[in-house]
Parts: structure tokens; C-alpha cells; sequence
DNA sequence: GCAGTGTACTTGCCTAGACAAGTATATGCA
DNA sequence: TGCATATACTTGTCTAGGCAAGTACACTGC
């Protein structure tokens, strides 16, 4: 039997129909959860009941299903069925994107001012956290990135130098150190702390506030295939930055 | 023909090999990308040199590039092809828990003290961000939540009494707001910005910390079907409270 | 030179079936 | 009663095709 996809009918300004058989399963699906008619750990219909009602193929309906799944709004376990999941998951995607390219993305001017470029022993409190051991050589970098000439973040950052070798020769007021990490190892894996945190005299100094101003501080560990790649301390003053997103479900 | 899956053959120990085979094409194009064999903005193998290389069908090699596109590891462009995506997305998952269900994940004590629960005239500025206008009632809880009977967070919300009509009458000892308003409303969309501050001097008084100590302050709007339904400020002391967060590609 | 057309390739989405494996329940037997 | 088995239902995954639509490029005819 042949396709026969999206006849868009005649319905003039409907904005919702032409949308694909899966995302419409997928969207029957989302808004009875959104309106409460499949209460948390509720089953819901089965794939067949699905493909009957909406008379569509099973595979149609299983994409829904699993897309909904990695949304974490249901959750599925075979044998037993499809679950509303327990509760609507609260998480949301916190984008820790390259400053330059945030700062430029708003139509602002980045700035970029290189404080420390050396290679110096590591020490010992750090060493376990890039795999290294006391009074080997790690990279260490402080750099304050200005937007528009405010002073926005303080980068004081260690590298280990068994993965980026070349990282001290980079022109770091032309490219940022994620950026140049990112094309060194293009996927990694991070742990990240963000609390709030007076800043160091050095760091009062360099972002030009007071000691007692309270910091956005984030602390962000890189790994790549378990090579510790970077640790990074990210200071923010506290009136001028902010993390923001936002949550769709 | 038939299907024949996961013959895991006779390798013992090894851990990798039993995986289903829209898996084994995953992990290839995730290890060809974390090893920087395409680059980014490269482009990547077409479905069907995949379908050769690997010997399954198409609709095993699509659900693989499907999956690496939803977690922002590629994109793919109609009629052009699959490309590396530009930077590695550095987007993580930041999970904004119950706040009673993390302190009991940690295995601790959680104690909700409830300073304020009633409902008021809404205040001119807060009004359009509830969808309301000024004069209208708006319920108001304030309460402080305690891990071991240390203050962790201090919580001030305004509920829109359209969404949840019985707000007032939960007993926020036992189950906290956003658990309440998780059973009205299952699914949201959720704005939050987090940056550091000052408490205020309530905030200060009733966390037990300095005006001058600094705190993570968390401001969250939930809207359900374009309905605002609550305004929340959350405020935790630096010193004692962060928020982490894992990300692996 | 330049606009139009045809072709090859790509992804996007779909169908109709298949086998595997997990779970719960009814059934039969000792 | 208690245990083992059969059955019905579920999800998980795969195959081998299909049409549609978007892009790039070579090849026309003017």
C-alpha cells in the first residue's frame, strides 16, 4: 500500500495539522499528559491501541513513544507498558557556551585580557585532579574577558599539557580557551559546580569590585576518554551576569 | 530474511560487543567525532555508505544520526547531507529536583518551616509577569527548608489562584509547592535565571547568614499552556548550597 | 554568457511485517 | 495447596522496501 503523507487537506490557517503522523501521536500524547488525563505512573495506551487509533504504523507510533521517553516524560518498560513518568522532570538544558561567542551573539563587544601564560609545577592539591602528580608542569592561564570594556568574567584556568601541548603558544585575545580546547578534543565530559562565592583580592582586583560583592562562581572539570584535560575556576560579578534558560518540555 | 540480532558470539568479557546495532553505528560516528576524525562543519558518511559499511538497514542507520541530532552532535541537512556539528555543544543537563527529594536522596533530614501562606492583592509589577492585574488576589507562601536543620533555601512564591485554587489549603510541612503544583499542572514550561546576590533582610533573618553573604539566587516563572501559574525566588547561602551537574556527550 | 532543465544524491518520513524478550495471569498437574 | 507451564500482552529492535522534498551540478538551448 502506497504513502500517503500530510494531504494538507483543505482547513486554511490551521496551524497545527500539517504536521507528520509521528508528531501527531507524539503531540495527542504530550498534551494528555499536560492536562493531567494520564496522572504520573499512569499507563497509558499501548503501541497497538496507538496504531489502531490513529491508523498509522507501528513504527510511527514507537517514534513518538521514544521521543517522548528521552524527553523523560514517560518512561517505558517491557512487558508492562508505557508509563506517565513520576514526575514532569524539571530539567532543562543549561548551555555553558564559549563567552566570546555569547558576548558577540548579543551584538557586544568581546575583550579579552591575558594576565598570566605560563607553564608552572603543579600543585599538589590540583595534581590529582588532572592526573598528574606534585611539581609536574601543567599550564595556567588567568584571563579577564571584557564585554563592551565591563570587565565579566575572570578565567583562571590549568591545562594539562599531555593534551594540548601548543595551548600556551595560542593568541588568547583572539581565541578563547574553550575554543581552542574544543578543537584539540572536540567532546568531552564535564563536572561543573556553580555556587555563589566571594571573589579573591586578585580576582576584586582584576573585575574591579569589592572583596565583599557576592560572585557567580562556576568550577568546571574537562575529561576526555579519562584524561583530565582542563580545570577551570569561572568567576562572574554577581550584578552582572547570570545564567538563564529556559524549560520546554 | 530473518533478523538476526546480538549473536553475541564467543567473546567473553568483552563489554562493548553485545550492544544492538543501531548502537555499535552510534558509538562508531560518536568515536570518529570525540576523535576529531570529522571536524566540525565536516560532512559526515550518508546514510547509505553507512548502510554498506555496517550491513543493516536504513532505518537502523537513520534512528543512529537521529539520536546523534537530538543530542547535538551533528546536523543534517536535507538534500545536503549529515556535517560535524560546529563546536561540541557544551550543554548540559541541570536538573532542578523537588528540593525535598534531594535532600532525602542525600539521605538527610528535610524540614519545611512556613513563614508566610495567604493570599494577597497582587502588586503592580508582579501582576503582568502572573498574567494578572494589579488589586487581583494572588496567593503568597514563604517558607525556609531545612537539611538536618540547617536553613538551605528560602522560598518566595506567588501562585496564580486560577491554576491552583487550593494552594493555601496544602499543608507545605509535608508536601512542598512544587510538588503540589507538579499534581495541577504535570508539564510546564519553565524561564529561570540563576545569578549571585544579596539577601534581603528577611532572607538574611530567616537563613541565619549575614546581609553581606552571598547566595545563589534562583528566579524561576512556570507557565502551563501559556497560563503563568507561579513566580518563584529562590535563595540558597553560597557557603551551603551548589548546583552540580555531570555532562557526558 | 546565461537561464532553464534533468539527474543524481541527500535526508525526512512512512508501511507492513518479523523475531526477541520481559511481565503477568490463567491453567493444569501433583 | 503449591508449583510448573502455557498464553497473551507488552516493549525493543530490525528488515526491505517506498515516496517526497531539498540541494548541487552538469547539460542543454538560446
Amino acid at each position: 500500500m502506497a504513502t500517503q503523507p500530510a494531504s494538507h487537506a483543505s482547513a486554511g490557517a490551521a496551524p497545527a495539522p500539517a504536521r507528520a503522523p509521528y508528531a501527531r501521536v507524539k503531540a495527542y500524547l504530550k498534551q494528555g499528559l499536560s492536562s493531567g488525563r494520564w496522572p504520573p505512573e499512569t499507563l497509558m495506551p499501548s503501541e497497538s491501541e496507538l496504531v489502531h487509533q490513529f491508523g498509522v504504523s507501528r513504527m510511527t507510533v514507537t517514534r513518538a513513544l521514544r521521543e517522548l521517553q528521552t524527553e523523560g516524560l514517560v518512561h517505558r518498560v517491557q512487558g508492562l507498558g508505557t508509563y506517565a513518568a513520576h514526575l514532569a522532570p524539571v530539567s532543562s538544558t543549561l548551555t555553558i557556551r564559549d563567552l566570546h561567542e555569547e558576548i558577540v551573539g548579543r551584538g557586544h563587544r568581546h575583550h579579552a585580557e591575558v594576565h598570566l601564560s605560563r607553564e608552572e609545577p603543579c600543585d599538589a592539591a590540583l595534581a590529582p585532579k588532572l592526573g598528574l602528580s606534585a611539581g609536574d608542569p601543567v599550564f595556567h592561564t588567568l584571563i579577564v574577558h571584557h564585554e563592551n570594556g565591563v570587565p565579566l568574567q575572570c578565567e583562571d584556568r590549568f591545562v594539562n599539557p599531555a593534551c594540548a601541548p601548543d595551548y600556551l603558544q595560542t593568541d588568547f585575545t583572539r581565541i578563547t580557551p574553550t575554543h581552542y580546547l574544543l578543537t584539540v578534543a572536540p567532546l568531552w565530559e564535564a563536572q561543573y559546580a556553580i555556587e555563589a562565592g566571594r571573589p579573591t583580592a586578585q580576582e576584586a582586583r582584576l573585575l574591579g569590585i569589592a572583596r565583599t560583592d557576592p560572585c557567580l562562581v562556576i568550577v568546571r572539570r574537562t575529561v576526555n576518554h579519562n584524561v583530565p584535560i582542563t580545570l577551570v575556576r569561572l568567576v562572574h560579578p554577581g550584578h552582572s551576569y547570570r545564567l538563564e534558560g529556559h524549560f520546554k518540555p
